[in-house]
DNA sequence: TCTGGGGTCCTAGGACCC
DNA sequence: TCTGGGGTCCTAGGACCC
């Protein structure tokens, strides 16, 4: 049933664990082997370090909670450019052995390793361990390891024997591995498919690989297809090799507590997420053709609707009134509301697009591209209430600031 | 896990057209 | 005016990941 021919490919996937944690205990010998949470910027556990968990600390504990609790705790500052130095080195270790690196995260690559034994007189075993010593020694912080045939297998491996785990899983291991994993801790089956699956009569991951195509094309969708293949042996995941520099959507969102519906407030927090969205589609070149505004209630309803763009545009300005129309159909005074959010896709490069000097709108933008520096630096929001953002707290409602209208 | 923020991909079904 | 059938495009929404 399971692919038994031991290495049609071999996959590596490596892990750091409790990343972000293991970077600030690297970074500040003082944290060594001491419980540490970062995170306090937000007020919420973010990484976890090995003797924080130890002591009970989950992702998503208020950060007041874990003072008062465990007072031996450590709560520090996120620090994302130094977890993204740490990530960057640890990936240029792996390219030591392969150029053929996967960077799928911050803290998590694949490689493919398939025919190393023979130019480095290792078996994959060694192979791993090599890797993982070389990423350990020279960063300061463990990080796990998994090798086998396909990205999900790998992605099961490496997760089996965390922290500083190193785990070869070949063709005639597969039903052994399968056998321990339940079906929730299988990548890309969530609590919904897992629910379901159990309902059909499945517990572990076995069980899932087990089940004949009939029943897979029958009861699931493509997604999970393709996971059922990966968990028999069969590569459906290609590595990407390519470096992540391009974005299909861009979202900035904001969770503020308590929750309201002061209209005022909601609008201008909406606003400013437009204006960070845009902000970084400019600085990635690239021109907005759709975007949606979204709200989420106190009981986590969510209100999201899609703003119909004329054209493509760099500037939200060019669509204010279509934002406000939206945003007040979506708006509705009855609830209390938690998050404001938007989102942007449908990109086109900037560069590559015509701008034709006889076009409304382009004209209308390329004007609005002279003033918008002195907007932004201003915070001008046209005609409407504004937050300072610096001033702004999750705790306390932010002062609100009277601007005066501007045309163009 | 009583829920932060930033992403990706897939699919059903309505709108519209012939 | 009613009717059948099929294709494509688009949007909402679901599910999942780090």
């Amino acid at each position: 049933m399971f692919q038994v021919y031991s290495w049609p490919n071999v996959v590596l996937h490596l892990d750091g664990d409790a990343f972000f944690a293991s970077v600030m205990q690297a970074v500040y010998p003082s944290l060594k082997n001491r419980p540490v949470v970062t995170g306090r910027e937000r007020g919420i556990a973010t990484a976890i370090s090995y003797q924080a968990k130890k002591l009970g600390i989950t992702r998503g504990m208020r950060v007041w909670e874990i003072k008062k609790r465990f007072p031996t705790c450590v709560v520090v500052d996120s620090d994302y450019e130094i977890y993204s130095l740490f990530s960057k080195k640890m990936f240029d270790i792996l390219r030591l052995f392969t150029p053929l690196v996967e960077e799928y995260s911050v803290d998590e690559a694949f490689a493919d390793i398939k025919g190393l034994r023979r130019p480095l007189n290792m078996n994959y075993q060694e192979i791993g361990k090599a890797i993982k010593d070389k990423v350990e020694s020279s960063l300061g912080l463990t990080v796990s390891v998994g090798i086998s045939l396909t990205k999900s297998l790998a992605k099961l491996a490496s997760d089996l024997e965390k922290p500083s785990g190193l785990v070869v899983i070949d063709g005639l291991a597969i039903e052994e591995l399968l056998k321990k994993i339940p079906l929730i801790k299988i990548w890309g089956i969530g609590t919904n498919t897992s629910a379901y699956l159990e309902k059909l009569g499945l517990k572990t991951a076995l069980d899932f690989a087990k089940k004949d195509e009939e029943f897979v094309r029958k009861n699931l969708t493509k997604p999970f297809w393709e996971i059922w293949k990966e968990l028999r042996g069969e590569m459906i995941y290609q590595l990407n090799y390519s470096p992540k520099n391009s974005f299909r959507s861009i979202v900035r969102s904001q969770t503020f507590a308590p929750a309201t519906n002061d209209k005022d407030f909601l609008w201008a927090r909406l606003l400013s997420h437009v204006e960070e969205a845009f902000t970084k589609a400019r600085s990635l070149d690239y021109q907005v053709g759709r975007m949606s505004i979204f709200l989420k209630t106190q009981t986590f309803r969510y209100f999201h609707k899609e703003i119909r763009l004329p054209e493509q545009i760099s500037y939200p300005l060019l669509i204010r009134n279509q934002l406000k129309k939206t945003f007040e159909e979506i708006y509705q005074s009855g609830y209390l509301y938690r998050t404001t959010g938007c989102s942007i896709y449908n990109f086109s490069d900037k560069k590559v697009s015509q701008i034709s000097l006889f076009d409304q709108g382009s004209y209308k933008e390329e004007k609005i591209k002279k003033i918008y520096p002195l907007l932004e630096e201003k915070k001008v929001d046209f005609g409407t209430k504004l937050f300072d953002k610096k001033s702004f707290s999750a705790e306390k409602k932010p002062k609100l600031f009277k601007i005066p209208v501007i045309s163009i």
